[in-house]
RNA sequence: GCCCCGGUAUCCCAACCGGUAGAGGAAGCGGUCUCAAACACCGUCCAGUGUGGGUUCGAAUCCCACCCGGGGCACCA
């Protein structure tokens, strides 16, 4: 390298240093990962890839510092360190864009793409940018469409008929997963129901295999996600109970997860919204005022129907259900607090120990029967008992605890055939199909004959046709449709006239599997080469925000398994270890433009440098923690880099003098730094590593200034242990100190230091002599010091003399080296 | 309503298995340098750990209750 080294420069300039190093880095690439010839251990660091609408933002630059500190670190641990980077690059802000500037989707992906790519190149990310891929690329979809393809062989990809989430807004089916509290994740309306056939994903198929494979998450992965996927998938175990309807052929089975409080059913409820429930009105005395509810439970919202504390209601439907166990007839009611599409739509309503069941007899004035005796009324207090308790007026079942009882139940009713135990789960399946233009097409061909026709695997991708003369505007239609020519074709199967289906696939499809894509991004036999993937995966550590701890997660837990159970990967986890790293806030809110509380981050860099504000994300607190960004001080954070750059310009010693000449307090300073920093960064405690660079550096400005002076080879050793740990977080900075220290770049490849064992170990320690759990004397020891010594040393001592005053002595606690807790008697 | 996580100095945050409450930073204050200032450097102030109880020789750390903040789930039978 031929760049000029800055040697004689005296002040700290980051434009300067930043200008000098980016193209050297641009040249010398040290964390390309896909040589073929490198031997070092592989490790697979990957950061979630961003949505490319606009440029990088504070977020961005939070997130990928942070993954980047980690990336780093394994590198210098002498890894060979997978950290790739892509663009997560369909979805609807690029046809937003379309519909209200005109602009092509396609190149305002793409231009923003490019722009994100120049920032994320100048904020010094460690990203291997021969493996960048783009999820709108055709050559990536081909692979979402073969997957779709490979599933629907298999049954996991279907059609339906379906009531479900449709967000008015954005004029598209939601999935279960991107409707939050009501609203549609990305603009917040409110969503609304709709019959429609879409496409599904059979994830609930996996249902168990995603919940009990958390285990080997645990401890791994943020305990909160783990919680959230189960909560998410909540799976029940209880019974189901088949009840035979008057004037009907079939019983109707119910789910419960209290079978054992059958003897205490007084009514019976099905989902207003059910088939189930018209089919039994159809007829009665009670049709009319039937149809006048639902219409008015299909009026109330998502919103209002998640309202807690809502009113119950209902209509008799003037039908009567048998309880098997006691042939009692029980009235039916339709009431929409019964969900249609949980369990199978209808329940045996138990009011004395299900609290919605009593707020409907309550309301209803329908009789309450107490089956397990908790000692109080529910029908007179109001509040239904769930405990455990004694069974009583349930026949067989009397004077047996809730577990017992379960189990006795169970086994009556199998014998009878009247029920069994089963399992339920709140997880649906992922509906996939979505109404926009900027997406995968579905590899589906709708034959009149044939009906649904894969589309053959040697004619993918269906590409995309051009967004030129398309209507992109959302009419609840897929854009597609209309684009005709691209959509009438001849059926594979038997060459009629047929049509292409017109909807694409949700983006999260695209995400679900895109890490197997970097080990070779440009494939083009395969979406990835099982071989490759055996090298690189699964990967070591994810890095990414917590939004994602349903959704992104969810689904690529669920494709892995998919993927594994096809033969083209060997784990069923794709994510070893994962991180979730806070948000950037303003004074306690999400930064927005509505707020007027947008701190931008090209103005923060360009007044601080990217080493400033890499470090001021990095430092200002745990990395799961949200950083307010009033609290942190990126000059602070300038100041402290300046601080640790001018080291390197005082020292005076030649590269490789040999530091064990040096002052051994120095040098323990600094292989304690080296250990301590090691072990806060691989748990996750960034922010500590970077005090204990603080640290040491503190301790060299003193030993240049006031101790063994800038000639010590101690000195240097310490000044370059900064400039490698600084590596992680300020790499301009690093970089520019290794130079002025006499090194060729790149420090980031330096290695991290050996740390030598016995300069950790401290010459005295300080010991506590307390009298009393009272602090009376310090002793100054040998960390060995062994604890009969230590206790007359410390019964010795004046002070602690004093403070016995003559009175007994009950014990001595003696925790070499540290502490003497002497008790008076 | 249920379930998680967290409350330490003015602020952001450290503190290993229970063992000296302070590593680091920001802000403040004082000083050195300077004609003065900025920068830099040196020094310094500041809490007994949300509240109440318990266990222990000893509690920020463990247990119980409560308060406050954040998050998740929420008519899932």
């Amino acid at each position: 390298m031929t760049a000029n080294t800055g040697a004689e420069e005296t002040r700290y300039d980051f434009p300067t240093i930043q200008e000098r190093w980016l193209p050297v880095w641009d040249e010398l690439a040290p964390f390309r990962s896909g040589i073929p010839s490198d031997d070092r251990p592989k490790k697979y660091v990957l950061d979630m890839f961003p949505y490319p609408s606009g440029d990088l933002h504070m977020g961005h630059a939070e997130a990928y510092a942070l993954g980047d500190v980690i990336a780093r670190y394994w590198v210098q641990r002498g890894f060979n360190v997978m950290h790739p980077i892509g663009w997560d690059a369909f979805g609807l802000p690029a046809e937003n864009a379309a519909i209200r500037r005109g602009e092509d989707p396609v190149r305002w992906t793409y231009d923003n793409i490019a722009q994100q790519k120049a920032s994320m190149r100048r904020y010094a990310c460690s990203f291997d940018w021969d493996r960048v891929l783009n999820t709108c690329d055709p050559e990536y979809y081909r692979w979402n469409q073969w997957f779709f393809l490979q599933m629907f062989q298999r049954g996991l990809a279907y059609r339906k008929a379906s009531n479900v989430n449709w967000c008015p807004q954005c004029q598209t089916v939601l999935a279960n997963e991107q409707v939050v509290a009501g609203q549609c994740e990305r603009c917040d309306t409110n969503v609304t129901k709709k019959k429609l056939t879409q496409w599904y994903l059979k994830i609930t198929d996996y249902a168990d295999r995603l919940l009990d494979d958390m285990t080997q998450l645990e401890g791994k992965w943020p305990e909160k996600v783990l919680l959230m996927q189960r909560n998410w998938i909540g799976r029940s175990t209880g019974a189901e109970v088949d009840f035979e309807i008057e004037g009907r052929d079939e019983p109707v089975t119910v789910y419960t997860t209290r079978p054992d409080t059958l003897y205490g059913a007084t009514f019976f409820v099905v989902a207003a919204d059910s088939d189930l429930a018209a089919e039994l009105a159809n007829g009665t005395d009670a049709e009319a005022e039937f149809e006048q509810y639902l219409e008015q439970v299909k009026q109330t919202s998502e919103m209002d129907r998640l309202a807690t504390d809502r009113e119950k209601t209902g209509v008799f439907l003037q039908r009567y259900a048998t309880n098997p166990v006691n042939g009692e007839q029980i009235p039916i009611w339709a009431s929409d607090y019964v969900l249609a599409d949980y369990g199978t739509g209808a329940i045996m309503a138990v009011p004395a120990h299900d609290q919605r069941d009593l707020d409907f007899a309550r309301t209803f004035d329908l009789p309450v029967r107490v089956v397990v005796d908790a000692g109080e009324d529910p029908a007179v207090t109001g509040e239904a008992t769930a405990d455990d308790g004694l069974h009583v007026n349930s026949g067989p079942l009397d004077g047996l605890n809730k577990d017992d009882a379960i189990a006795k139940i169970i086994e009556i009713l199998a014998e009878r055939g009247t029920g069994k135990e089963a399992v339920n789960y709140r997880l649906r399946d992922w509906l996939i199909s979505r109404q926009r233009y900027w997406g995968t097409p579905i590899p589906i061909i709708h034959c009149p004959a044939c009906g649904e026709v894969p589309v053959p695997g040697d004619q993918l991708p269906v590409e995309l046709p051009p967004a030129e003369g398309l209507d992109l505007k959302p009419k609840g239609a897929s854009p597609l449709g209309a684009a005709t020519e691209w959509a009438s074709v001849e059926c594979p199967s038997c060459g009629q006239q047929a049509t292409r289906d017109p909807d694409t696939m949700d983006t999260f499809v695209d995400s679900s599997w895109y890490y197997l894509r970097y080990v070779d991004p440009h494939d083009e036999n395969a979406a990835f080469d099982p071989a490759k993937v055996r090298e690189w995966l699964p990967v070591d550590q994810y890095v990414g925000g917590v939004t994602h701890a349903i959704l992104h997660l969810l689904y690529s837990r669920f494709f892995t398994k998919v993927l594994h159970d096809m033969g083209l990967v060997d784990f069923t986890e794709p994510f070893t270890r994962l991180l979730n790293q806070g948000m950037v806030i303003m004074e306690g809110s999400a930064m927005s433009k509505s707020r007027g509380n947008l701190v931008r981050l090209s103005d923060e860099l360009a007044e601080h440098g990217v080493d400033a504000i890499r470090l001021s994300m990095v430092f200002s607190g745990p990395p799961e923690d949200d950083v307010d960004w009033a609290d942190v001080s990126p000059a602070g954070s300038a100041k402290f880099l300046a601080r640790a750059w001018r080291l390197s310009g005082d020292v005076t010693s030649d590269p490789g003098a040999d530091p064990a000449a040096g002052d051994i307090s120095v040098r323990k300073a600094t292989h304690r730094a080296l250990h301590d920093a090691a072990q806060a960064v691989e748990t996750f405690r960034f922010n500590v590593a970077v005090a204990r660079f603080m640290e040491l550096v503190n301790v060299l400005r003193k030993a240049i200034d006031s101790g063994p002076g800038p000639a010590d080879p101690a000195v240097r050793e310490g000044a370059e242990a900064v400039a490698i740990m600084l590596s992680l977080v300020a790499p301009y900075t690093a970089e520019d100190m290794w130079a002025r220290l006499g090194h060729q770049p790149s420090v980031a490849r330096a290695g991290w230091p050996q740390v030598e064992e016995e300069l950790l170990v401290e010459d005295a320690v300080t010991c506590v002599v307390q009298v009393a759990g009272k602090v009376k004397a310090r002793l100054e020891v040998a960390p060995g010091i062994g604890e009969d010594e230590l206790r007359e040393l410390a019964l010795a001592d004046e002070a602690v003399v004093a403070a016995l005053g003559g009175a007994g002595i009950r014990t001595v606690i003696v925790r070499p080296p540290k502490l003497v807790n002497v008790v008076p008697g």
